[in-house]
DNA sequence: GTGTTTATCGTCAGGAAGACGACTATGATC
DNA sequence: GATCATAGTCGTCTTCCTGACGATAAACAC
Protein backbone atom coordinates (compact mmCIF):
# COMPACT_ATOMS: atom_id res chain seq x y z
CA UNK A 1 0.00 0.00 0.00
CA UNK A 2 2.48 2.40 -0.97
CA UNK A 3 1.34 5.96 -1.44
CA UNK A 4 3.20 5.38 -4.94
CA UNK A 5 1.64 2.69 -6.19
CA UNK A 6 0.15 3.94 -9.33
CA UNK A 7 -2.92 2.11 -8.81
CA UNK A 8 -3.25 4.47 -5.61
CA UNK A 9 -3.55 7.78 -7.28
CA UNK A 10 -5.56 9.63 -10.19
CA UNK A 11 -4.08 10.07 -13.02
CA UNK A 12 -4.07 13.86 -14.15
CA UNK A 13 -3.55 15.52 -17.79
CA UNK A 14 -0.98 18.17 -17.39
CA UNK A 15 -0.70 21.51 -19.55
CA UNK A 16 0.62 24.78 -19.95
CA UNK A 17 -1.33 27.84 -21.01
CA UNK A 18 0.38 30.95 -22.19
CA UNK A 19 -0.33 34.34 -21.02
CA UNK A 20 1.65 36.17 -23.79
CA UNK A 21 1.66 40.07 -23.17
CA UNK A 22 3.26 42.70 -25.77
CA UNK A 23 2.36 46.03 -26.30
CA UNK A 24 0.91 47.31 -29.86
CA UNK A 25 -0.58 50.69 -30.72
CA UNK A 26 0.03 51.71 -27.06
CA UNK A 27 -1.94 49.28 -25.53
CA UNK A 28 -1.39 46.31 -23.84
CA UNK A 29 -2.21 42.99 -25.67
CA UNK A 30 -2.17 39.04 -25.00
CA UNK A 31 -2.35 36.49 -27.60
CA UNK A 32 -5.72 34.17 -28.20
CA UNK A 33 -6.00 31.37 -30.61
CA UNK A 34 -9.29 30.36 -31.61
CA UNK A 35 -10.61 27.25 -30.65
CA UNK A 36 -11.30 24.44 -33.18
CA UNK A 37 -12.68 21.77 -31.72
CA UNK A 38 -15.09 21.57 -28.64
CA UNK A 39 -15.33 22.28 -25.93
CA UNK A 40 -15.37 26.29 -25.86
CA UNK A 41 -15.78 25.73 -29.81
CA UNK A 42 -14.81 28.97 -31.64
CA UNK A 43 -14.40 30.87 -28.51
CA UNK A 44 -10.96 32.37 -27.79
CA UNK A 45 -8.48 30.85 -25.27
CA UNK A 46 -5.16 31.16 -24.29
CA UNK A 47 -2.04 28.88 -25.98
CA UNK A 48 -1.26 26.25 -24.78
CA UNK A 49 -0.97 22.10 -25.06
CA UNK A 50 0.08 18.93 -23.35
CA UNK A 51 3.14 18.33 -21.20
CA UNK A 52 5.13 15.70 -22.65
CA UNK A 53 6.08 12.59 -20.89
CA UNK A 54 9.88 13.46 -21.08
CA UNK A 55 9.49 17.34 -20.75
CA UNK A 56 10.35 19.71 -18.18
CA UNK A 57 7.50 22.78 -17.51
CA UNK A 58 9.63 25.26 -18.83
CA UNK A 59 10.51 23.18 -21.58
CA UNK A 60 7.09 22.98 -22.56
CA UNK A 61 5.95 26.33 -22.28
CA UNK A 62 9.15 27.30 -24.59
CA UNK A 63 8.15 24.64 -27.07
CA UNK A 64 4.45 26.26 -26.72
CA UNK A 65 5.53 29.27 -27.11
CA UNK A 66 7.56 28.88 -30.42
CA UNK A 67 5.18 26.98 -32.22
CA UNK A 68 2.81 30.22 -31.58
CA UNK A 69 4.77 32.95 -32.34
CA UNK A 70 8.13 32.31 -33.63
CA UNK A 71 9.72 33.97 -30.09
CA UNK A 72 12.68 32.71 -28.38
CA UNK A 73 13.04 32.77 -24.79
CA UNK A 74 15.30 34.95 -23.73
CA UNK A 75 17.74 33.04 -21.31
CA UNK A 76 19.30 35.94 -18.87
CA UNK A 77 22.59 33.97 -18.71
CA UNK A 78 22.81 33.71 -22.08
CA UNK A 79 24.44 36.20 -25.22
CA UNK A 80 22.14 38.86 -26.24
CA UNK A 81 19.17 38.78 -27.83
CA UNK A 82 20.45 38.71 -31.64
CA UNK A 83 17.25 39.53 -33.52
CA UNK A 84 14.89 41.08 -31.17
CA UNK A 85 12.83 37.83 -31.23
CA UNK A 86 13.61 37.02 -27.54
CA UNK A 87 11.17 36.90 -24.84
CA UNK A 88 10.84 36.66 -21.20
CA UNK A 89 9.21 33.84 -19.56
CA UNK A 90 8.41 32.74 -16.54
CA UNK A 91 5.99 30.47 -14.14
CA UNK A 92 3.23 32.16 -13.46
CA UNK A 93 1.00 29.95 -11.58
CA UNK A 94 -1.06 26.33 -11.35
CA UNK A 95 -4.83 26.18 -11.91
CA UNK A 96 -6.32 22.80 -11.01
CA UNK A 97 -10.15 22.96 -10.02
CA UNK A 98 -11.43 19.57 -10.67
CA UNK A 99 -14.31 20.84 -13.03
CA UNK A 100 -11.93 23.44 -14.98
CA UNK A 101 -12.13 21.28 -17.87
CA UNK A 102 -15.57 19.19 -18.50
CA UNK A 103 -13.60 16.03 -20.30
CA UNK A 104 -10.83 15.58 -17.75
CA UNK A 105 -9.32 16.38 -14.67
CA UNK A 106 -6.66 18.34 -16.27
CA UNK A 107 -4.18 20.46 -14.16
CA UNK A 108 -2.38 23.46 -16.25
CA UNK A 109 0.93 25.24 -15.26
CA UNK A 110 0.28 28.80 -16.62
CA UNK A 111 3.35 30.67 -17.98
CA UNK A 112 3.49 34.57 -18.62
CA UNK A 113 5.29 35.83 -21.76
CA UNK A 114 6.26 39.63 -22.42
CA UNK A 115 7.16 40.13 -25.79
CA UNK A 116 8.11 43.32 -28.05
CA UNK A 117 5.53 44.33 -30.55
CA UNK A 118 5.52 41.21 -33.09
CA UNK A 119 4.65 41.81 -36.90
CA UNK A 120 1.39 39.39 -36.78
CA UNK A 121 0.43 35.99 -35.36
CA UNK A 122 0.60 32.60 -36.80
CA UNK A 123 -1.46 30.30 -36.01
CA UNK A 124 0.13 27.22 -35.00
CA UNK A 125 -1.54 23.87 -34.26
CA UNK A 126 -4.81 23.01 -33.95
CA UNK A 127 -5.87 26.81 -33.79
CA UNK A 128 -7.87 28.10 -36.59
CA UNK A 129 -6.58 31.27 -36.15
CA UNK A 130 -4.29 33.53 -33.54
CA UNK A 131 -4.56 37.26 -32.87
CA UNK A 132 -3.20 40.24 -30.18
CA UNK A 133 -5.89 41.33 -28.42
CA UNK A 134 -6.25 44.12 -25.74
CA UNK A 135 -6.60 42.46 -22.46
CA UNK A 136 -9.04 44.94 -21.41
CA UNK A 137 -11.65 43.78 -24.07
CA UNK A 138 -10.97 40.48 -23.14
CA UNK A 139 -11.25 41.19 -19.46
CA UNK A 140 -14.03 43.66 -19.55
CA UNK A 141 -16.26 42.68 -16.89
CA UNK A 142 -18.87 42.14 -19.24
CA UNK A 143 -16.54 38.82 -19.70
CA UNK A 144 -15.13 40.36 -22.51
CA UNK A 145 -15.00 39.85 -26.31
CA UNK A 146 -17.82 41.86 -26.79
CA UNK A 147 -18.53 45.39 -28.28
CA UNK A 148 -15.65 44.96 -31.14
CA UNK A 149 -17.62 43.16 -33.73
CA UNK A 150 -16.73 39.61 -31.77
CA UNK A 151 -19.55 37.59 -31.29
CA UNK A 152 -17.48 34.45 -29.52
CA UNK A 153 -17.77 35.14 -26.04
CA UNK A 154 -15.34 35.41 -22.87
CA UNK A 155 -12.45 33.33 -23.07
CA UNK A 156 -12.64 29.61 -22.98
CA UNK A 157 -12.07 27.73 -19.81
CA UNK A 158 -10.73 29.41 -16.72
CA UNK A 159 -8.46 31.43 -18.90
CA UNK A 160 -10.25 35.04 -18.03
CA UNK A 161 -8.88 34.13 -14.34
CA UNK A 162 -5.30 33.35 -15.57
CA UNK A 163 -5.12 36.00 -18.10
CA UNK A 164 -6.00 38.07 -15.70
CA UNK A 165 -3.46 36.56 -13.04
CA UNK A 166 -0.48 37.23 -15.53
CA UNK A 167 -1.36 40.59 -16.46
CA UNK A 168 -1.24 41.80 -12.40
CA UNK A 169 2.17 39.84 -12.69
CA UNK A 170 3.50 41.56 -15.01
CA UNK A 171 1.88 45.33 -13.58
CA UNK A 172 3.47 44.90 -10.60
CA UNK A 173 6.80 42.98 -11.57
CA UNK A 174 7.74 45.92 -14.05
CA UNK A 175 7.44 48.32 -10.55
CA UNK A 176 10.69 46.65 -9.19
CA UNK A 177 12.58 45.31 -11.68
CA UNK A 178 13.85 45.80 -15.44
CA UNK A 179 11.77 43.66 -17.23
CA UNK A 180 9.35 46.02 -18.94
CA UNK A 181 12.29 46.19 -21.37
CA UNK A 182 11.30 42.82 -22.44
CA UNK A 183 8.50 44.57 -24.60
CA UNK A 184 10.60 46.39 -25.95
CA UNK A 185 13.03 45.95 -29.30
CA UNK A 186 16.98 45.60 -28.42
CA UNK A 187 16.95 48.80 -28.78
CA UNK A 188 14.54 51.86 -27.90
CA UNK A 189 14.37 55.09 -26.46
CA UNK A 190 13.14 56.24 -22.92
CA UNK A 191 9.90 57.11 -24.11
CA UNK A 192 9.46 54.28 -26.04
CA UNK A 193 9.88 52.78 -22.49
CA UNK A 194 7.43 54.91 -20.75
CA UNK A 195 4.86 54.24 -23.39
CA UNK A 196 5.12 50.89 -22.28
CA UNK A 197 4.85 51.74 -18.22
CA UNK A 198 1.91 53.61 -19.35
CA UNK A 199 0.31 50.72 -21.54
CA UNK A 200 0.83 47.86 -19.12
CA UNK A 201 -0.36 50.07 -16.04
CA UNK A 202 -2.66 52.46 -17.59
CA UNK A 203 -1.77 55.31 -16.63
CA UNK A 204 0.13 58.80 -17.96
CA UNK A 205 3.76 59.43 -16.68
CA UNK A 206 5.66 62.46 -16.47
CA UNK A 207 8.10 62.67 -18.98
CA UNK A 208 10.55 64.35 -17.23
CA UNK A 209 10.55 62.19 -13.76
CA UNK A 210 10.67 59.40 -15.72
CA UNK A 211 13.40 60.08 -17.79
CA UNK A 212 14.94 60.98 -14.51
CA UNK A 213 14.54 57.87 -12.81
CA UNK A 214 15.45 55.51 -15.15
CA UNK A 215 18.38 57.57 -16.67
CA UNK A 216 19.33 57.97 -12.51
CA UNK A 217 18.77 54.02 -12.13
CA UNK A 218 22.44 52.69 -12.17
CA UNK A 219 22.47 49.56 -14.62
CA UNK A 220 19.21 50.03 -15.92
CA UNK A 221 19.60 51.20 -19.10
CA UNK A 222 22.65 51.64 -21.10
CA UNK A 223 23.24 53.86 -24.13
CA UNK A 224 23.35 52.44 -27.15
CA UNK A 225 25.19 55.42 -29.31
CA UNK A 226 22.78 56.86 -31.32
CA UNK A 227 19.58 58.57 -31.93
CA UNK A 228 16.09 58.05 -33.94
CA UNK A 229 12.92 59.98 -34.61
CA UNK A 230 10.70 57.19 -34.47
CA UNK A 231 8.48 59.02 -32.44
CA UNK A 232 8.69 62.51 -34.36
CA UNK A 233 10.14 65.69 -32.19
CA UNK A 234 13.12 65.95 -31.18
CA UNK A 235 15.57 62.80 -31.89
CA UNK A 236 15.73 60.82 -28.73
CA UNK A 237 18.96 58.39 -27.95
CA UNK A 238 18.89 55.16 -27.84
CA UNK A 239 19.05 52.62 -24.98
CA UNK A 240 19.59 48.97 -24.58
CA UNK A 241 18.49 47.08 -21.39
CA UNK A 242 21.44 47.04 -18.48
CA UNK A 243 22.71 44.16 -16.80
CA UNK A 244 20.55 45.45 -13.06
CA UNK A 245 17.30 43.45 -13.01
CA UNK A 246 16.19 44.78 -10.03
CA UNK A 247 15.00 48.02 -9.52
CA UNK A 248 15.90 49.49 -5.92
CA UNK A 249 14.17 51.87 -5.04
CA UNK A 250 11.03 50.99 -7.65
CA UNK A 251 9.45 52.31 -10.41
CA UNK A 252 6.23 54.02 -8.66
CA UNK A 253 2.91 53.27 -9.69
CA UNK A 254 0.84 56.26 -9.58
CA UNK A 255 -2.14 55.53 -7.27
CA UNK A 256 -5.10 55.32 -9.29
CA UNK B 1 -6.79 12.24 -33.04
CA UNK B 2 -8.08 14.79 -30.31
CA UNK B 3 -5.35 16.30 -28.13
CA UNK B 4 -7.80 14.95 -25.64
CA UNK B 5 -7.90 11.00 -26.30
CA UNK B 6 -6.44 9.89 -22.84
CA UNK B 7 -4.15 7.83 -24.86
CA UNK B 8 -2.44 10.75 -26.48
CA UNK B 9 -1.20 12.51 -23.36
CA UNK B 10 1.17 10.68 -20.53
CA UNK B 11 -0.84 10.23 -17.18
CA UNK B 12 0.79 12.28 -14.34
CA UNK B 13 0.71 12.43 -10.46
CA UNK B 14 -0.10 15.20 -9.20
CA UNK B 15 1.09 16.67 -5.34
CA UNK B 16 1.03 19.49 -3.19
CA UNK B 17 4.24 20.22 -0.87
CA UNK B 18 4.27 22.70 1.81
CA UNK B 19 6.72 25.26 2.66
CA UNK B 20 5.39 25.58 6.32
CA UNK B 21 7.29 28.64 8.11
CA UNK B 22 7.21 29.81 11.40
CA UNK B 23 9.17 31.84 13.80
CA UNK B 24 10.45 29.86 16.57
CA UNK B 25 13.57 31.35 19.01
CA UNK B 26 14.14 34.14 16.84
CA UNK B 27 14.90 31.93 13.45
CA UNK B 28 12.98 31.61 10.51
CA UNK B 29 12.59 27.74 10.91
CA UNK B 30 10.51 25.26 8.37
CA UNK B 31 8.49 22.01 9.06
CA UNK B 32 10.31 19.13 7.94
CA UNK B 33 9.15 15.47 7.79
CA UNK B 34 11.32 12.32 8.00
CA UNK B 35 10.02 10.07 5.66
CA UNK B 36 9.38 6.49 6.42
CA UNK B 37 10.26 4.61 2.72
CA UNK B 38 12.51 4.64 -0.01
CA UNK B 39 13.48 6.86 -2.00
CA UNK B 40 15.68 9.13 0.02
CA UNK B 41 13.90 7.00 3.46
CA UNK B 42 15.08 8.14 6.58
CA UNK B 43 15.82 12.01 4.70
CA UNK B 44 13.58 14.90 5.49
CA UNK B 45 11.50 16.35 3.04
CA UNK B 46 8.37 18.73 2.91
CA UNK B 47 5.18 17.83 4.02
CA UNK B 48 2.96 16.50 1.18
CA UNK B 49 0.65 14.26 -0.64
CA UNK B 50 -1.31 13.70 -3.57
CA UNK B 51 -3.78 15.51 -4.85
CA UNK B 52 -7.00 13.42 -4.82
CA UNK B 53 -9.11 13.25 -7.56
CA UNK B 54 -11.96 15.61 -6.95
CA UNK B 55 -9.53 18.21 -4.93
CA UNK B 56 -8.63 21.29 -5.81
CA UNK B 57 -4.97 22.15 -5.76
CA UNK B 58 -5.76 24.94 -2.70
CA UNK B 59 -8.06 22.70 -0.59
CA UNK B 60 -5.30 19.44 -0.99
CA UNK B 61 -2.90 22.40 0.40
CA UNK B 62 -4.96 23.14 3.31
CA UNK B 63 -5.95 19.29 3.72
CA UNK B 64 -2.52 18.45 4.11
CA UNK B 65 -2.23 21.54 6.80
CA UNK B 66 -4.30 20.35 8.75
CA UNK B 67 -3.13 16.82 8.87
CA UNK B 68 0.20 17.43 9.40
CA UNK B 69 0.28 20.84 12.15
CA UNK B 70 -3.68 21.19 12.86
CA UNK B 71 -3.38 24.55 11.09
CA UNK B 72 -6.28 26.27 9.93
CA UNK B 73 -6.18 28.32 6.91
CA UNK B 74 -7.27 31.64 7.74
CA UNK B 75 -9.30 32.87 5.23
CA UNK B 76 -9.12 37.20 4.53
CA UNK B 77 -12.35 36.88 3.93
CA UNK B 78 -13.38 34.93 6.95
CA UNK B 79 -13.95 35.96 10.38
CA UNK B 80 -10.70 36.63 12.39
CA UNK B 81 -9.03 33.57 13.58
CA UNK B 82 -10.68 32.69 16.85
CA UNK B 83 -7.38 30.70 18.62
CA UNK B 84 -4.91 32.15 16.69
CA UNK B 85 -4.33 28.37 15.01
CA UNK B 86 -4.82 30.27 11.93
CA UNK B 87 -2.38 29.94 8.68
CA UNK B 88 -1.72 31.88 5.81
CA UNK B 89 -1.64 29.57 2.74
CA UNK B 90 -0.76 30.56 -0.78
CA UNK B 91 0.24 28.47 -3.56
CA UNK B 92 4.61 29.59 -4.33
CA UNK B 93 5.31 27.63 -8.17
CA UNK B 94 5.32 23.97 -9.75
CA UNK B 95 7.91 21.71 -10.01
CA UNK B 96 7.99 19.43 -12.61
CA UNK B 97 11.32 18.10 -13.68
CA UNK B 98 10.61 14.85 -15.56
CA UNK B 99 14.23 13.41 -12.94
CA UNK B 100 12.53 14.82 -9.61
CA UNK B 101 11.27 11.36 -8.60
CA UNK B 102 12.83 8.37 -9.78
CA UNK B 103 9.94 6.56 -9.98
CA UNK B 104 7.65 8.58 -11.98
CA UNK B 105 6.23 11.31 -13.31
CA UNK B 106 5.42 13.51 -10.81
CA UNK B 107 4.13 17.41 -10.56
CA UNK B 108 4.41 19.21 -7.24
CA UNK B 109 2.57 22.36 -6.60
CA UNK B 110 3.78 23.85 -3.94
CA UNK B 111 2.35 26.11 -1.46
CA UNK B 112 3.91 28.26 1.16
CA UNK B 113 2.16 28.75 4.62
CA UNK B 114 3.20 30.80 6.98
CA UNK B 115 1.98 30.09 10.97
CA UNK B 116 2.48 31.56 14.01
CA UNK B 117 4.70 29.50 16.70
CA UNK B 118 3.33 26.43 17.48
CA UNK B 119 3.73 23.89 20.07
CA UNK B 120 5.34 20.91 19.05
CA UNK B 121 4.72 19.42 15.59
CA UNK B 122 2.33 16.03 15.31
CA UNK B 123 3.54 13.63 12.95
CA UNK B 124 0.89 12.72 10.25
CA UNK B 125 0.30 10.30 8.15
CA UNK B 126 3.55 7.80 6.91
CA UNK B 127 6.02 10.25 8.32
CA UNK B 128 8.15 8.48 11.09
CA UNK B 129 8.53 12.08 13.10
CA UNK B 130 8.41 15.78 12.06
CA UNK B 131 9.97 18.80 13.00
CA UNK B 132 10.98 22.96 13.35
CA UNK B 133 14.00 23.02 11.55
CA UNK B 134 15.56 26.27 11.12
CA UNK B 135 15.93 27.34 8.12
CA UNK B 136 19.53 27.98 7.54
CA UNK B 137 20.65 24.61 8.98
CA UNK B 138 18.23 22.93 6.48
CA UNK B 139 19.80 25.41 3.55
CA UNK B 140 23.39 25.51 4.60
CA UNK B 141 25.57 25.35 1.17
CA UNK B 142 26.39 22.58 2.05
CA UNK B 143 23.39 21.06 1.32
CA UNK B 144 21.86 21.30 4.78
CA UNK B 145 20.95 18.88 8.05
CA UNK B 146 24.20 18.64 8.92
CA UNK B 147 26.25 19.83 11.80
CA UNK B 148 23.44 19.30 14.45
CA UNK B 149 23.81 16.08 15.12
CA UNK B 150 21.84 14.90 12.27
CA UNK B 151 23.22 12.59 9.84
CA UNK B 152 19.89 12.56 7.66
CA UNK B 153 21.38 14.93 4.65
CA UNK B 154 19.83 17.13 2.55
CA UNK B 155 16.80 17.47 2.13
CA UNK B 156 15.18 14.87 -0.38
CA UNK B 157 13.75 15.61 -4.28
CA UNK B 158 14.01 18.83 -4.81
CA UNK B 159 13.14 20.23 -1.67
CA UNK B 160 15.93 22.44 -1.07
CA UNK B 161 15.19 24.50 -3.93
CA UNK B 162 11.01 24.10 -3.21
CA UNK B 163 12.33 25.59 0.31
CA UNK B 164 14.48 28.34 -0.48
CA UNK B 165 12.13 29.01 -3.44
CA UNK B 166 9.53 29.45 -0.43
CA UNK B 167 11.80 31.40 1.98
CA UNK B 168 12.71 34.16 -1.06
CA UNK B 169 8.53 34.32 -1.25
CA UNK B 170 8.21 35.19 1.82
CA UNK B 171 11.16 37.27 2.28
CA UNK B 172 10.27 39.55 -0.26
CA UNK B 173 6.71 39.30 0.27
CA UNK B 174 6.80 41.00 4.11
CA UNK B 175 8.47 44.28 2.38
CA UNK B 176 5.60 45.17 0.75
CA UNK B 177 2.44 43.73 3.02
CA UNK B 178 1.19 43.05 6.23
CA UNK B 179 2.52 39.29 5.93
CA UNK B 180 4.51 39.40 8.81
CA UNK B 181 1.39 39.45 11.00
CA UNK B 182 0.46 36.04 10.28
CA UNK B 183 3.96 34.53 11.99
CA UNK B 184 2.29 36.45 14.94
CA UNK B 185 -0.16 35.60 17.57
CA UNK B 186 -3.78 37.02 17.19
CA UNK B 187 -2.40 39.82 19.64
CA UNK B 188 1.05 41.10 19.86
CA UNK B 189 3.48 44.02 19.79
CA UNK B 190 5.58 46.17 18.29
CA UNK B 191 8.84 44.57 19.24
CA UNK B 192 7.24 41.03 17.90
CA UNK B 193 6.71 42.38 15.08
CA UNK B 194 10.02 43.50 14.49
CA UNK B 195 11.46 40.38 15.45
CA UNK B 196 9.17 38.32 13.01
CA UNK B 197 11.07 40.94 10.17
CA UNK B 198 14.67 40.56 12.02
CA UNK B 199 14.45 36.74 11.84
CA UNK B 200 12.90 36.17 9.00
CA UNK B 201 15.49 38.92 7.19
CA UNK B 202 18.20 37.63 9.38
CA UNK B 203 19.27 41.34 10.20
CA UNK B 204 18.76 43.70 12.91
CA UNK B 205 16.61 46.88 12.82
CA UNK B 206 16.12 49.69 14.38
CA UNK B 207 13.34 49.59 17.07
CA UNK B 208 12.86 53.15 16.68
CA UNK B 209 12.14 53.73 12.94
CA UNK B 210 11.02 50.37 13.11
CA UNK B 211 8.16 51.43 15.38
CA UNK B 212 7.31 54.81 13.31
CA UNK B 213 7.15 52.89 10.32
CA UNK B 214 4.37 50.42 11.43
CA UNK B 215 2.45 52.68 13.85
CA UNK B 216 2.67 55.15 10.94
CA UNK B 217 0.86 53.20 8.28
CA UNK B 218 -2.80 53.43 7.97
CA UNK B 219 -4.00 49.94 8.68
CA UNK B 220 -1.22 48.06 9.36
CA UNK B 221 -2.19 47.94 12.76
CA UNK B 222 -4.80 48.55 15.09
CA UNK B 223 -4.64 48.93 18.84
CA UNK B 224 -5.87 45.73 21.04
CA UNK B 225 -6.25 47.86 24.32
CA UNK B 226 -3.70 46.23 26.82
CA UNK B 227 -0.16 46.08 27.57
CA UNK B 228 2.41 42.86 28.25
CA UNK B 229 5.41 42.27 29.66
CA UNK B 230 6.00 39.29 27.93
CA UNK B 231 9.21 40.49 26.74
CA UNK B 232 10.62 41.53 30.07
CA UNK B 233 11.15 45.85 30.25
CA UNK B 234 8.69 48.18 30.16
CA UNK B 235 5.05 47.31 28.85
CA UNK B 236 4.27 47.45 25.36
CA UNK B 237 1.16 48.22 23.50
CA UNK B 238 -0.83 45.03 22.32
CA UNK B 239 -1.80 44.86 18.54
CA UNK B 240 -4.01 43.45 15.74
CA UNK B 241 -3.38 43.16 12.40
CA UNK B 242 -5.11 45.69 10.87
CA UNK B 243 -7.22 45.55 7.34
CA UNK B 244 -4.73 46.47 5.18
CA UNK B 245 -2.40 43.87 3.21
CA UNK B 246 -0.84 45.97 0.92
CA UNK B 247 2.28 48.24 3.02
CA UNK B 248 2.92 51.38 0.72
CA UNK B 249 5.57 52.62 0.75
CA UNK B 250 6.93 49.18 1.56
CA UNK B 251 8.87 48.29 4.40
CA UNK B 252 12.73 48.98 3.20
CA UNK B 253 14.89 45.56 3.55
CA UNK B 254 18.14 46.78 4.47
CA UNK B 255 21.15 45.91 2.03
CA UNK B 256 22.98 43.00 3.23
C1' DG C 1 18.26 52.90 44.77
C1' DT C 2 20.91 51.32 40.82
C1' DG C 3 21.35 48.93 36.74
C1' DT C 4 19.29 46.54 32.81
C1' DT C 5 15.98 45.85 29.44
C1' DT C 6 12.51 47.15 26.35
C1' DA C 7 9.23 50.60 24.63
C1' DT C 8 8.22 55.03 22.80
C1' DC C 9 8.80 59.92 21.35
C1' DG C 10 11.64 63.45 19.01
C1' DT C 11 15.13 65.64 16.10
C1' DC C 12 17.96 66.18 12.16
C1' DA C 13 20.16 65.39 7.65
C1' DG C 14 19.97 63.18 3.10
C1' DG C 15 17.64 61.07 -0.72
C1' DA C 16 13.80 60.32 -3.83
C1' DA C 17 9.68 61.67 -6.04
C1' DG C 18 5.87 64.82 -7.72
C1' DA C 19 4.95 69.19 -9.91
C1' DC C 20 6.36 71.96 -13.27
C1' DG C 21 9.36 75.66 -15.86
C1' DA C 22 12.62 76.07 -19.55
C1' DC C 23 15.22 74.89 -23.47
C1' DT C 24 16.40 71.90 -27.64
C1' DA C 25 15.89 69.58 -31.96
C1' DT C 26 13.31 67.57 -35.31
C1' DG C 27 9.24 67.46 -38.93
C1' DA C 28 4.92 69.67 -40.65
C1' DT C 29 2.54 73.65 -42.26
C1' DC C 30 1.82 78.15 -44.01
C1' DG D 1 11.94 80.54 -44.59
C1' DA D 2 8.97 81.48 -40.46
C1' DT D 3 5.93 79.36 -37.51
C1' DC D 4 3.95 75.58 -35.11
C1' DA D 5 3.48 71.10 -33.10
C1' DT D 6 5.83 67.31 -31.10
C1' DA D 7 9.00 64.97 -28.31
C1' DG D 8 13.26 64.86 -25.62
C1' DT D 9 16.28 66.61 -21.94
C1' DC D 10 17.91 69.44 -18.07
C1' DG D 11 16.80 71.99 -13.67
C1' DT D 12 14.38 73.68 -9.61
C1' DC D 13 11.51 73.45 -5.65
C1' DT D 14 8.78 71.29 -2.23
C1' DT D 15 7.37 67.36 0.25
C1' DC D 16 7.72 62.92 2.11
C1' DC D 17 10.31 59.06 3.87
C1' DT D 18 14.15 56.99 5.81
C1' DG D 19 18.38 56.20 8.53
C1' DA D 20 20.97 57.66 12.46
C1' DC D 21 20.61 58.54 16.98
C1' DG D 22 19.44 61.28 21.52
C1' DA D 23 16.18 61.15 25.29
C1' DT D 24 12.56 59.61 28.26
C1' DA D 25 9.43 55.98 30.33
C1' DA D 26 8.19 51.82 32.71
C1' DA D 27 8.89 47.44 34.08
C1' DC D 28 12.23 43.81 36.59
C1' DA D 29 16.63 42.08 39.14
C1' DC D 30 19.73 42.93 42.52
Amino acid sequence: MSPYDPSAFPPFAVTVDLVVLTVRRDALCALVVRRGEPPFQGRWALPGGFVRGDEDLGAAAARELVEETGLCVHDPAAPPPALGNGAHLEQLATYGDPDRDPRMRVVSVAHLALAPDLPAPRAGGDANSARWAPVEDLLGQDGGAEGEGDQSGPLAFDHARILADGVERARSKIEYSSLATAFCPPEFTVGELRRVYEAVWGVALDPRNFHRKVTGTPGFLVPAGGTTTRQGGRPAQLFRAGGATLLNPPMLRPEI
